[in-house]
DNA sequence: TATCTTACCGGACCGTAGGACCGGTTCGCG
DNA sequence: CGCGAACCGGTCCTACGGTCCGGTAAGATA
């Protein structure tokens, strides 16, 4: 059975609508009635595409998941398959860090609704259990799975945009401290210390 | 100009009841209006005496606060002042995790209202500008200012909560994950790498 | 092209939230 | 004791996410 032409015509109209209104206004102007009225569509014609606003935003998000972990699965090393395990670790964090950037006001609207939904977004999962294995080749000392979510948490959307606003960091700065965090500089633990 | 009487036994029972409920009950179950109904009192008289309800939650976090930030300020070394740089780092990262850790529902009801109301807190401030002064003595290479604020993060209510509930990480793994974030062991960074 | 089935549409509606308002009440000072 | 001010709490307001249902139009069929 496929989707009706007006169906999917208003598809596309709401996601249009809703993507420019989480660029343009403030998370919490943002709201199921204005993005209805935006794509000039009900606002049960929002709900029945997307099931509910977390709906929404993760659909918008989907398309740009798949591009990057399209390159992560099968692109150019070291980001993709290959390459130094150092490397391959901090062209990771590189890409993750400009997804975030790049995707910022839909990722803190995901965040916005659902509790963990940052977290428990089944991409996110993808991301963190890339990340712990990247952050295990490299530090197998470590507690790979839990600094990997401590890093992916350093990424989070809300966290960046408060440093960069509130504590004027700039974006160089803060990428070359999630770097150090998950990759520390210098030689191997020593047992003897 | 003193307060009433009337207004100090409602200030208390709001307080009161709303530390039960918050403790009892599923955070977004938690409103205005049955916080007013378990102190017997009315919704305006909780918005008087506390502005809103991250005022409130404010107020209720307050007097802890002020408990930890004596311990640090004058009390006994490692955690108060005097003794060795890397023993008040890790005694200070186990106050600040213990207190997350006991404090969690007010935390993340101060988290819920209002964006940034976590960070922003004047006692939030406090506790990062004494995390970055303790990681600076122990880490003078890194960025201790970011370093503070990734490693307060990493502390956030809702991440450890997620850790635990649903990533199934014990208290003592991530407590341990914390302390090597600010101080991975092993010796410092070699110039040579 | 005319008809009919059915997926689809959207504005009215619902329950709930945080917070403002205001007439009545009570505290406590003179 | 009496009075003014501080305080009280139920009602009201606006906005939210989400649901309902009578009407509409798409598009398959003949």
């Amino acid at each position: 059975m496929t989707e009706r032409a007006d169906a999917a015509r208003n598809r596309a109209a709401v996601l249009t609508a809703a993507e420019a209104l989480f660029q343009r206004e403030d998370l919490d102007h943002v709201s199921l009635a204005r993005i209805a009225q935006a794509a000039g569509v009900g606002k049960a014609t929002v709900m029945r595409r997307f099931g509910d606003l977390l709906g929404l935003v993760e659909a918008l998000i989907a398309p740009r998941v798949t591009a990057l972990r399209d390159r992560v699965r099968s692109g150019e090393p070291p980001l993709g398959p290959g390459g130094d395990a150092g490397a391959r670790l901090h062209a990771y964090l590189d890409a993750l860090f400009d997804f975030v950037l790049d995707n910022r006001t839909l990722i803190r609207a995901l965040e916005h609704y659902g509790p963990y939904a940052y977290y428990a977004n089944p991409a996110s999962q993808f991301w963190i259990d890339e990340l712990t294995d990247r952050i295990r080749v490299v530090r197998p000392a470590v507690d790979a799975p839990y600094l990997a979510y401590a890093v992916f948490t350093a990424l989070r959307a809300d966290v960046m945009d408060y440093l960069r606003q509130h504590q004027h960091m700039d974006i160089e700065r803060i990428r070359a401290g999630v770097h150090a965090l998950a990759d520390p500089p210098g030689p191997q633990p020593d047992p003897h210390r």
